[in-house]
DNA sequence: GTTTGGTGTTAAAAAGTGTTAAATAAACCA
DNA sequence: TGGTTTATTTAACACTTTTTAACACCAAAC
């Protein structure tokens, strides 16, 4: 997991920071004042992100983050500030700020918009949790194509694969006929339409030994998965 | 400069937000509801970023952000809402916003926030240049064309390496196939599709020893390493 | 009921891909 | 330079995926 360092002059609030970040599984150095993050920073090192109060005694956050940036100038930098003054956010992102966070805030808004820049940055894992799929007594892999039950694995074309994605997305739900064509096909033309159709029926064989996924059809408005 | 598609039912706002960014070097499509938007991204398509008004008629913004991300998981959004709740914040992370601002807001402020964004992406452009990939039990030297594995190596021709890197580039992502011809070969003619299709044959002998990878054919679309 | 358009299904046609091997082109070297 | 090796392209054939066609059926509307 990520290594933060937080540089926060309010001792409560940064061992509460802390604290939230630690049981959130990040491993966190905590700096009292912007001298003490920049000595942080620079021996011991390896941080992934930077939480930067603005208003810190010694060093205040906007130098830090310059002087940071001078080491290393890809890190990501989150500040916080009590101020909502405009000039300070654009100074803020001036200085190269990715976030830019006004207090009182809550703790899991602060999480949401780290793990925004962090998902940006970690480009290696793609959204694994995206592409897998339990429905009924089957297992789907829309990364791979792979349809499995039991132990037996069924390979699923690109066009199979893409519609069970799309339904299993939103299953107990209409995708609508339009919908699933333009993202699929590209658009919703006749002949896309009647060869959706062919693929809902061979989706239908795909999932037939598990008879209590259906593949029903909404009159006039498209399909849904039933399971 | 970046194309952004911008959905905002307050024409007033609308208006104003598409003349600033356009003074400021974008290219914009506005579009006065969530339906709109989405038949903008689904037809026109090509954009960069997207700006969402979570309060819109026909389709909220949230909603309209899930269906972009079926078609691209990886596009920048950011979310304009009046309402400054923490429940619609973290809803608007959890569908995978890149970024979050209340009205009213400034151009200014938007605008740092916007290019905070598109910096951090545009920075992985060097990094992907770099000539040194691991997949999986592989080392692969883009540089000097050697692909080992334990302790054999294994010496690519100048076509293969270039083919393997692009995959590689763009791992689990599907690479097209027209941008990888004109990429590598100059040009998409059937005859160097056809040389292309042998050269991913060449490949798949190469990466054989570890099953885990596999190079996947999207059909009609291109190719995609999975690992 | 009848009409109209949407759907289910199968099969044939068309388009795309996997693979091997021969032909050409490019690089190498005595 | 001419011959040899290596890389790349073209050809050939088998196979897979997708689209189109055909016909039967169903659902809602009149």
């Amino acid at each position: 997991m990520a290594k933060i360092l937080l540089t926060e002059d309010d001792p409560n609030l940064g061992m509460l920071l802390q604290e939230y970040l630690q049981a959130k599984g990040f491993t966190t150095d905590l700096a009292k004042n912007g001298e003490e993050g920049l000595k942080f920073f620079l021996e011991k090192g390896g941080y992934d992100m930077c939480i930067l109060d603005v208003m810190m005694p010694k060093k205040d956050g906007f130098s830090l983050a310059k002087e940071i940036r001078m080491k290393d100038k890809d890190i990501p930098v989150i500040f916080l500030t009590a101020k909502s003054m405009k000039e300070d956010t654009i100074q803020g992102f001036k200085v190269g700020a990715d976030d830019y966070i006004t207090k009182p805030f809550s703790m899991e808004e602060l999480l949401m918009r780290m793990k925004a820049i962090l998902r940006r940055i970690n480009k290696q894992e793609p959204d694994t949790q995206i592409n897998n799929f339990k429905i009924g007594a089957y297992e789907f892999d829309a990364q791979t194509n792979s349809l499995s039950i039991n132990d037996s694995q069924n390979k699923l074309t690109t066009k199979e694969s893409e519609l069970l994605k799309l339904l299993c997305q939103n299953k107990n739900q209409s995708v609508s006929r339009s919908f699933a064509l333009k993202l699929i096909w590209g658009d919703d033309s006749y002949f896309n339409a009647r060869s959706m159709d062919v693929y809902i029926t061979k989706l239908r064989k795909h999932l037939k030994e598990d008879p209590s996924l259906q593949i029903m059809n909404m009159h006039g408005e498209g399909f849904k998965l039933i399971c």
